[in-house]
RNA sequence: CGCGGGGUGGAGCAGCCCGGUAGCUCGUCAGGCUCAUAACCUGAAGGUCAUAGGUUCAAAUCCUAUCCCCGCAC
């Protein structure tokens, strides 16, 4: 089977892979133009454009898919089907339509729940118990194509947004690999997602990620969970009694609601329980501005976190 | 030259602004206490303070250059 690939983050490169594993023959990957990255601001390939360059498979990096000739190019690939694995761009029904058996895209929710942007972190914060990914027919609409597969995970208490992301990624990968077939052969059902149940997630904004203690412990929990480790929930805290410096602003990457009682934002013990609006909760791993992320032991021999500020 | 932070015994950090005895929380080792312990007490080993120059009577600390690491921005 013949097949284009469009896709961007990691999250798109394990399913490429799988692809390849799996001896589709990739045609073509697009993926979103060399952008700046990392320190020094430099310019540089999409971790799927990366890939691809490194097993000498042909990229594109159209700006916008919508330009009238990126249809006809991808019309001129010959291809059996493209994939779309977190690309990036709304796909117009010129490009959709390109393709032999059609447009299929990976995404990481059980849909008609979590439509759009960010349905990895918004499963968590919304405290879901069970999330997953579906491979569905791509439409013009956002993510509301009828769904031919779908595979459900757990969500558990010790979550976060990069595990999960890790989880889905591999469940999805191995998802598309076995539902491609199927649709060549043409055995696969196409299911038309109930209008019950649709919701949106929408792109997490800066505001969205500092820490409000006032809010109950299992929000506080959910909400550092699911920003962990990005963009990552924050708090800032007073340094050092007998240091000189000042505030340090802290990133939550890991937690676990605890029994425990005082005013919010207070700091209940030695070993990060911090009170929320109702409840309290213990920070396992934590990450001070300009270092790594630590766990809670390594991270409290080095920092005395006394105070909590806002 | 995008902005900022950092490299200090095995781990994580403080000390640097205002040069002058190597500090803290752990770990390791030895001994003690204990029915016992990851608990507690005592002691010990372990550091060219990233690297190279410079200033100075004296540099972890001030100046310059280099290497490496991290955060922001997605």
């Amino acid at each position: 089977m013949r097949l284009a690939f469009l896709g961007t983050p990691d999250f798109a490169v394990v399913s490429l892979a799988a692809l390849v594993e799996a001896g589709f023959e990739i045609a073509c990957v697009y993926s979103q133009p060399p952008a700046p990255r990392g320190r020094g601001k430099k310019l540089a390939p999409s971790p799927t454009h990366a890939f691809a360059e490194a097993r000498g498979i042909a990229v594109r990096t159209p700006v916008s898919m919508r330009a009238p000739e990126e249809a006809e190019a991808l019309r001129a690939l010959g291809v059996d089907a493209a994939v779309v694995v977190a690309f990036g761009q709304i796909l117009p029904g010129a490009v959709i339509d390109a393709v032999r058996l059609g447009t299929f895209n990976l995404h990481a929710s059980l849909l008609p729940r979590w439509r759009g942007a960010a349905p990895i972190q918004r499963a968590i914060m919304a405290g879901d118990k069970a999330t997953g990914v579906a491979v569905m027919r791509l439409t013009e609409g956002l993510d509301e194509g009828p769904v031919l597969a779908s595979e459900r995970l757990r969500i558990d208490a010790a979550e976060t947004a990069g595990t999960l992301h890790d989880r889905l990624a591999a469940t999805g990968a191995e998802l598309m690999v076995r539902t491609l077939p199927l649709i060549a052969a043409g055995t696969a059902v196409e299911t038309a997602q109930p209008d019950a149940g649709v919701t949106y997630a929408k792109k997490i904004r800066p505001r969205e990620t500092k820490i409000r203690w006032d809010r109950p412990a299992a929000e506080v929990d959910r909400q550092i969970r699911g920003l962990s480790p990005f963009p990552g929930a924050w708090f800032e805290a007073a340094s050092e009694p007998n240091s000189n410096r000042g505030p340090v602003r802290i990133k939550a990457l890991l937690s676990r609601v605890e029994d425990g009682e005082g005013a919010p934002g207070q700091v209940l013990d030695d070993r990060l329980l911090i009170a929320c609006g109702s409840g309290a909760v213990r920070l396992l791993a934590a990450q001070r501005e300009g270092r790594g992320a630590q766990p809670a032991d390594d991270f409290v021999r080095g920092f005395r976190l006394e105070r909590i500020l806002g």
